[in-house]
DNA sequence: CTTGTAATGTACGAACTGGTACGTTAGTTT
DNA sequence: AAACTAACGTACCAGTTCGTACATTACAAG
């Protein structure tokens, strides 16, 4: 009884175990990949043993969904804490775009999982009932900030709160899963710390100039 | 002698042979990944059988470096192509976005390597002397894009070639690589025909925008 | 037509890898 | 304090997977 007494450390604490599996499985599968991640490696970094692995997640395929959840429902977390409904519009998407720099940015290994999870056709996704439907929030708030953009004449461009945010991630995660390969190539970090704020206040300047229509044809 | 005699159908044909297991390859990591791709399976999916892999390729992962090279090269060949020296600042920017949304959608399977090779920390690309300073192209057209620009008066946001080359380049490449994800948790396919038109517009314009500096902080 | 060699096929092995059978111990309940 | 159960450890196996030793054949040269 008392799930949470901790008085006298336990040695054997399930809590405690199944979470630490979560992270070391989330660092490990991040590196690798899912087929690239080895059980016995991930058991190898804890200090319990793989049998645990098999205890709690019953499978590689299980545990890495696990890992997936964690992951997204710790993004959800952050992102109900942003307040921009009492900024006006312009500032209140640009906000949005850089808090979503910022997250990103601090989120690097969840951005690595969902990069491997395209690559295997989000099939782990879709077996999960806990990761539908994760995605209205934000678009109910850029929802919002586009209507009030509209209505104030600031913007301008026909898109929808689903295109907005797809600008907004696409630079985003761009910027932290391709850092390898476009630093390979063009022989520049884009995660290096002094170019982060030059880029950060380039995804606030796109979207901003994108919905004030600055971009369409038959402007000058 | 006489290397590309084929007058009569050769049944020993070692160009034909490397380069029906390079494409095989290129399919199979990119729907597996490096880890996930199978050797065994690769050769059941070719006419020959595995020993030729080792043959001509010596091992997996030289294999798949191979396959990296041969997609890059493509990639590049096509890029050469791009004429947009006569167009004025605004639409040659305009088109080359245009352009780069076209080569992605079009090279999916690229996109996927590329992602694969990023999860990798593109320790691949590395070991491949080949494909160091292939970006540089790009990076020349859009400098010189940018100065007639600026001196038109056209383009006004201090940005340079590597930053606009990454703006353009995130949005083709997330809208391929993450339209599963994303597609899950926002019930839209980013890469469906009916969005095609709609998301090439996009990309031009917001690049436009941007240069044209309609997003700074204080523009009206 | 013989002979040399590039190209190809077959069979197999050593190491790895996900998963499990079985035994043990800590902590709780009564 | 006995008994019960959740939590944990050890040893191991069966299937897989990259890679290779060895045999063979097509083709070109002289």
């Amino acid at each position: 009884m008392m799930r949470g007494m901790t008085t006298t450390e336990r040695r054997r604490d399930a809590e405690r175990t199944k979470a630490e599996i979560l992270q070391v499985a989330q660092r490990e599968f991040a590196r690798k990949g899912y087929a690239g991640a080895r059980v016995d490696e991930i058991a190898e970094l804890m200090r319990t043993t793989k049998r645990m692995i098999y205890y709690y997640f019953s499978s590689k395929e299980q545990l890495f969904i696990a890992v997936l959840e964690k992951a997204y429902s710790e993004v959800r977390a952050v992102e109900q804490k942003v307040d921009v409904a009492h900024l006006a519009p312009v500032e209140a998407i640009r906000t949005l775009a850089e808090l979503t720099f910022d997250h990103h940015d601090a989120h690097r290994d969840f951005i690595k999982l969902v990069a491997i999870e395209n690559i295997h056709q989000a099939e782990h996704i879709s077996k999960s009932p806990v990761l539908a439907n994760l995605g209205t929030p934000v678009l109910d708030l850029i929802e919002r900030i586009l209507a009030a953009g509209k209505a104030s004449g600031d913007f301008v461009t026909e898109a929808d709160a689903v295109d907005v945010h797809m600008i907004i991630s696409s630079f985003c995660f761009f910027r932290v899963s391709n850092a390898h390969t476009f630093g390979a190539l063009f022989g520049r970090d884009m995660t290096a710390p002094e170019n982060r704020a030059r880029l950060r206040k380039m995804v606030g300047e796109m979207v901003v100039a994108y919905l004030r229509g600055a971009g369409a044809a038959d402007v000058t």
